[in-house]
RNA sequence: GCGCCUGUAGCUCAGUUGGAUAGAGUGCUGCCCUCCGAAGGCAGAAGUCACAGGUUCGAAUCCUGUCAGGCGCGCCA
């Protein structure tokens, strides 16, 4: 259990499960309440179930057992507690001391009302200065009353991983927003989070790129080194096609490789030079992206290449290895090719190099033993899901992956885009206009003329480097939040002026939430300080201003089946929702024109608002604005 | 052929450890600035939850089958 906070959740849980132990001694230890918010308001705040789940074992009507329990459940609120239940009196905020937890409270203290209702839904409804209580608490902190885990993991993190030969298109840029997301919010929960970057940048294509650059600038390394990125793209573009044209260019390549494995100086230094240019490239748009990778996390094929020969050597010690066309092969039972054939995973190719799936056994071996890793996350597109199963297979049969360790690989759907074609409309895969990738570094040029244009046309007197900052940060909130808000497992549309759009859900509405707390605050002359200090004491006096208090407290409930679902997307839904209730709000409620007791319990809900709003989007990695 | 995933409003998607009348946004039709930012808010119309069976007090959710789509299935990563 997480101490120091415990949501109104678990809160609640406790409390069923008091009262379903005094009704029904023999149901059991193993009985566990569920709780979740009520999803029509007019119930209540939160409800269970739990009449229904018991009903067959007791052998009696669910409506009787909620009638039974909810009775429990008000004898417990009728007993005076420290919380002093009976003074609680409806509609004051600060009636409880701001240090005492949820979980301190008593029944009398928390509930409000027990309610039975259809065949058998037991509805609660919290009392508003146990809600406003919770609020005070959290108001002064930065983690809004999210706990951190009582079972704190190491674990690796893997995404982005990008091919250094290619600058960074969309499809790496699911990965990195994925990942980054989900790195932030393990890390937040208190686990210890590394991150690693398992870029690209040995083999195959590496030594097609090396034998173009000896073949076109010989001696001339130096000219490589100042020419634009762009070469170093179409210098692969060419090399690839050369290869499949002319044997000796493949041969070639393949030499390359041989030589950059065996440590030939010349090779290196050409290898060393692209690795130079690409890299730089690659971490400077981590930087304008808001990704948190950056030189300490890169973790490349190449970092281990000294590793390959060993494992496949100990896969041999160990017998798991035969030879197949002069392949070394692991057979793994249940893996079938098309033809129904065992499916092998190929640790050695038949030239005697070593191919992506020697290198992930590698980072295995490095994880778990090195890094001590507890758990692995593994990032990449969908496609990829069988060679990880087979991986993990192989890992395990090893013994390089025990139990106690858990993989997980995140396949993630593909891209696509809508086109017309003769009337109709299509998906295609997102692409450019000629069929090409479409590279991060020209979306984010895309978006930043956009925004600029629309953040123009609504506030024409920003300008400047205001202007470029704003439109940067509105350009990674479209393409984060888009990315983001939906499930990872499916495909989705790219869109821009979905995404952009100030209406629905997208992070620029989010976004426009913020600075309209912001500029209040910036207007109003509060001192945020004396508020968080001393929020005031005065009733509640608009039913928006509940709806609001209910959601703002919930928000640590968020969290609690993070770890297991990784799901970033419940956080968008939940921004979302917290967003559309404060502009409710914002219409109905004036604030700054209210008596003053009313004028502070707005402001603090506002400043909560704000509070959660710059958390939940920073663990999806973006940032607010103050002024759009 | 086999495996994995997906199918919910015209469109984009939530909801899937079984729970109350299936939710948002967009688009459409209207309405609301004397008031803290209207990049906002409100109201209305729009659904055989792909289809067919099954399990039970109760199914979008679980099981079986069918249909449709996406991806993957031996030396690229």
């Amino acid at each position: 259990m997480r101490s120091g906070h415990v949501s109104f959740t678990e809160a609640i849980k406790n409390i069923l499960n008091n009262a379903v132990a005094d009704c029904f001694p023999d149901s059991g230890p193993a009985f566990e309440c569920q709780v979740t918010p009520c999803q029509d308001k007019k119930f209540g705040d939160y409800q269970s179930n739990l009449a229904f789940l018991l009903a067959k074992r007791e052998r009696t009507s669910p409506r009787n057992i909620a009638e039974a329990v909810a009775e429990s459940v008000q004898a417990q609120m009728a007993l005076p507690g420290p919380a002093g239940s009976g003074q609680a009196r409806r509609g004051r905020i600060s009636n409880l001391s701001p240090g005492e937890s949820v979980g301190a409270m008593t029944a009398g203290a928390l509930i409000e009302t027990i309610e039975v209702a259809g065949a058998g839904f037991i509805n609660i409804r919290l009392r508003d200065a146990a809600l406003a209580a919770q609020l005070e608490r959290t108001l002064a902190d930065p983690r809004c009353g999210v706990a951190r885990s009582a079972h704190p993991q190491r674990i690796v993190v893997d995404y982005s991983s990008p091919n250094l030969a290619k600058d960074l298109h969309v499809g790496t840029m699911r990965s990195t927003v994925i990942g980054d997301s989900i790195a932030r919010v393990l890390e937040f929960l208190g686990h210890d989070v590394v991150r690693q970057n398992h870029f690209g940048d040995w083999g195959a294509n590496f030594g097609v790129l090396v034998a173009m650059i000896k073949r076109e600038y010989g001696a001339g390394l130096d000219t490589l080194q100042d020419a634009p990125l762009e070469t170093v793209e179409e210098l692969y573009a060419r090399g690839s096609r050369l290869k499949k044209d002319s044997e000796e260019f493949a041969a070639n390549a393949a030499a390359e490789v041989n030589n950059l494995q065996s440590g030939d100086p010349e090779s290196v230094a050409v290898w060393e030079v692209l690795m130079d240019k690409t890299l730089r490239n690659c971490h400077d748009l981590y930087r304008t992206f808001n990704v948190s990778l950056d030189a300490s996390h890169d973790c490349p094929e190449s970092f281990y290449r000294d590793d390959l020969p060993r494992v496949v050597a100990e896969l041999s010690d160990m017998n798991l290895l035969v030879d197949d066309d002069n392949a070394k092969c692991a057979y793994l039972d249940g893996f079938h090719n098309i033809d129904g054939d065992p499916l092998p995973v190929i640790v050695q190719k038949s030239d005697a190099g070593y191919n992506y799936s020697t290198t992930d056994l590698a980072g295995i071996r490095h994880r778990v033993g090195r890094l001590q890793a507890q758990q692995i996350i593994i990032v990449t597109d969908r496609g990829q899901e069988l060679h990880f199963r087979m991986i993990r297979a192989l890992a395990q049969k090893a013994g390089w992956l025990p139990d106690s360790v858990q993989l997980r690989h995140l396949g993630y759907g593909v891209i696509l885009q809508e086109i017309k074609e003769g009337g109709r409309s299509k998906k295609v895969r997102f692409s450019t206009r000629d069929g090409g990738t479409v590279k991060i570094r020209e979306l984010l040029a895309e978006g930043r003329r956009r925004s600029e244009k629309l953040t123009l046309e609504r506030n024409p007197d920003i300008g400047g480097d205001e202007l470029d900052g704003i439109a940067a940060k509105l350009t990674i909130a479209a393409l984060k939040y888009a990315e983001l808000k939906q499930r990872p497992v499916s495909d989705y549309t790219f869109n821009w002026d979905q995404m952009l759009a100030s209406q629905g859900n997208t992070g620029v509405y989010i976004l426009y939430c913020y600075v309209r707390v912001a500029s209040l605050f910036g207007k109003s002359g509060v001192d945020k300080d004396a508020l968080v200090r001393s929020p005031g004491s005065s009733t509640l006096s608009h039913e928006l201003e509940r709806e609001l208090l209910v959601q703002l407290v919930s928000f640590p409930e968020l969290f609690a089946g993070y770890e297991e679902e990784l799901s970033s997307h419940d956080i968008c839904h939940y921004l979302y929702e917290l967003s559309t209730i404060y502009s409710r709000f914002w219409k109905d409620c004036p604030i700054l024109t209210a008596a003053e007791d009313v004028r502070n319990t707005r402001l603090a809900l506002s400043l909560a608002v704000a509070n959660r709003l710059k958390l939940g989007l920073s663990l999806l990695g973006i940032e607010v604005v103050e002024r759009m």
